[in-house]
DNA sequence: CGCGCCTCCTGTGTGC
DNA sequence: TGCACACAGGAGGCGC
């Protein structure tokens, strides 16, 4: 997505700009009125992410903060194109040419930030660097790991120890890795904090490879392509077959609200566990 | 202060 | 056939 933003929206104006739900901008202070006024007029400078978050630094001295949720797109469209059903916010570029933000569920939204430290927005401040980032300090992660007490999935799903990981990349990475979700991080010993990051980094750059994990047409670049690393996925969604390292079926737990998927072998439930 | 539960949202799939 | 409900889940707020 950024890479996309990055061919078709860097060294853009942005000539106007109309929200369509108020609720996609729920997260810029001044409401939609001052959103509009704040990103008409600016030239997009470059496009920039940490973890899960997205953003175009403006000429005014802002930025245009994109959260995506679990349904959100950043779509480059001819204006001539219908509206989506799901039309959040036009951004018009130039002649014939927009950003739009489309998003089924509204759990994305984009706001207009001042910067803080690092040029990353104060508003994201607490996000934590990505396992990719070439900034990104192995031994901070595994004290930080370490000083938590709780399970270590909901360690890596909390964006203040490591951002970009989500529910999907979790358990990839935790099966890679062979550590059970419920693995307490404060026994997470020095050797397995390095094999887990070294399968978050695999998982990652893989899934960056293929474009991304799209389960249907809501996950989609700039473009409206779909990514195709859901055909990667060794256990998320797999409840059921085998495992492809041991070949037991794979299981999947309720879990947060959620669910988790394991290999009963090969990611054996600590006795001590914590989720 | 830190952990963990709850809520926001809508479309899809499933079971009765 | 139609209704009810589970499920998908990122992140911030808040209770303990």
């Amino acid at each position: 997505m950024r890479r996309g933003l990055e061919a078709h929206v860097v060294g853009r104006r942005v000539d106007g700009a109309e929200v369509r739900h108020a609720r996609a901008v729920r997260r810029h202070l001044g409401g939609p009125d001052d959103f509009a006024a704040r990103v008409t007029g600016c030239a997009v400078l470059a496009a920039r992410r940490r973890g899960k978050y997205l953003w175009l630094p403006l000429d005014s001295g802002e930025s245009l903060l994109a959260h995506l949720g679990m349904s959100g797109q950043l779509l480059v469209q001819p204006g001539s194109a219908p509206d989506e059903t799901h039309l959040r916010v036009r951004l018009r570029l130039r002649a014939g040419v927009e950003l739009r933000f489309v998003d089924q569920r509204t759990f994305g939204g984009l706001s207009v930030e001042p910067d803080g430290a690092d040029d990353v927005p104060a508003r994201i401040a607490h996000i934590a660097r990505d396992p990719l980032d070439p900034d990104f300090d192995d031994a901070a992660f595994a004290v930080a790991l370490r000083r938590r007490r709780t399970g270590v999935k909901r360690a890596l799903l909390d964006q203040t120890v490591a951002s970009g990981i989500g529910n999907i990349y979790a358990d990839e990475a935790l099966w890679r890795a062979r550590l059970h979700y419920a693995r307490p991080t404060e026994t997470l010993r020095p050797a397995e904090a390095r094999r887990l990051l070294a399968a978050l980094r695999e998982v990652m750059a893989a899934a960056l490879r293929a474009g991304g994990t799209s389960f249907d047409a809501l996950y989609v670049d700039v473009d409206g392509r779909s990514g195709y690393f859901e055909r990667s996925l060794a256990v998320y969604g797999r409840e059921g077959e085998p495992c492809d390292a041991c070949g037991r079926p794979l299981r999947r737990d309720p879990f947060m609200n959620r669910s988790s998927y394991t290999c009963p072998g090969c990611q054996p439930r600590p006795r001590r566990a914590r989720w």
